[in-house]
DNA sequence: CAATAGGCTAAACACGTGTTCAGCCTGCTG
DNA sequence: CAGCAGGCTGAACACGTGTTTAGCCTATTG
């Protein structure tokens, strides 16, 4: 895990100046969003404000560094836990604090919307469509009329509700990303499965009245 | 409708320098966000930069005027669609276009967490409840463990959606409002209605096990 | 050993942006 | 009419922040 995150700080002496320039920056673009400053940035590192220049060109060139190794990582840990043996997967869910950093990244990213955010948004997408697909072929996910926006709306939403939750918070620019995380899963836990398992409304009146306003009956109308 | 909103570019001239200077930031904050200039709100009301510092002190000062203003819009459209006559409502939905500037506002508001957003968000937050709590003693919506939380997780879900949509867009500092709004229902309102009356899983295993984990066995167990 | 390259720093620079300031114009008032 | 208050302007100021620059130090290399 910290051989795969380099994010540990007990090691990051043993970095190179640049590679702590770049999680220092993961770091803080995730805690703080991306306003903060280059020489906060370099502080953190132990380095001149100017060094940061030197190794990436600009605070863009920066940004580009993180997004390139966060989206890398992610795409590594991914392809980890398809393959690897379900104790490894469960090491990745029991260690989220050594993940926060990133995620705090990936969020922050979804709010501004870079390209990372993007990319990872559709990913995410595509992930969902593909999860829901084998648990309806597995008969426990219901069928959809559209599988494609149904999967995009439950990655919005979800998603969506992480940001709404972190702007909500009494200092957004300053946040503790795992105890973040946990509050949120405990708060929405429960309505979400309960939306998820026993839906919302006692009949179908309102979903009918739509298909028929688009054209497309509900099944038995005709 | 112009009357309550003052909003409308026909009668800009008629409008006091101060009132102006409102509408144009509240107008400018909402497209690009509240990292517009203090110049360009100026430019825009037709007005020296100047004379926005005499009216208003301060940009907080000026974002703290929208703040009030906005929020009693809100406040008085929202006693008249709950006193008024079904046809006043409808004219309130037909004409959204009048009322995206506030929208918009109120969107980038959520984005940020200002003192508005928070506001405005807890009191969607009650309104959900209420109107659920009625829906329920009618009949038409199930009964929920914790209703607080339902309706914190659909205000949660469904702004959050608002805004992983607006920063996934191609230039989330630009957007025209009505248009977005129009796209966003047009894309979500199929899995969200199906989502809200034939649920997502087709068996409570999920829920039930949930349930037991947090201590409060569902029902039927001993 | 001398030379060179590259990591690295401190200081200066450029520029956008919030804010301040001195004063102009206009319309009201005594 | 004279004076005054207040809306209003244009220019200057202060400051934070990204970026540039000149040069130092160290290690490698011929």
């Amino acid at each position: 895990m910290f051989s795969l995150l380099n994010m540990s700080s007990a090691d990051a002496s043993d970095l190179t100046a640049r590679a702590r320039i770049r999680d220092a920056a993961i770091e803080h673009f995730g805690r703080h969003g991306f306003k903060v400053t280059i020489r906060a940035i370099a502080e953190k590192a132990g380095v001149s404000p100017g060094l940061v220049m030197h190794h990436f060109g600009s605070k863009d060139g920066l940004r580009k560094a993180c997004d390139d190794h966060v989206f890398e990582i992610v795409h590594r840990v991914k392809k980890e836990s398809v393959t690897a043996d379900p104790a490894v997967s469960l090491q990745h869910v029991a260690h989220i604090e050594e993940f926060a950093p990133l995620l705090a990244y990936a969020v922050r990213s979804f709010q501004e919307g870079g390209s990372v955010g993007l990319a990872l948004y559709e990913r995410m997408v595509a992930d969902i469509r593909d999860y829901l697909a084998a648990g309806e072929a597995a008969g426990r996910i219901r069928p959809s009329r559209d599988p494609g926006k149904r999967a995009r709306w439950l990655a919005e939403s979800s998603m969506g509700s992480l940001l709404v939750a972190l702007s909500m918070r009494p200092d957004p620019d300053d946040i503790d990303f795992p105890l973040f995380l946990r509050e949120w899963m405990e708060e929405h836990m429960l309505p979400l499965l309960e939306l998820y398992t026993e839906g919302l409304y006692t009949d179908r009146q309102m979903l009918d009245a739509y298909l028929l306003y688009v054209g497309d009956p509900p099944a038995g109308t005709r």
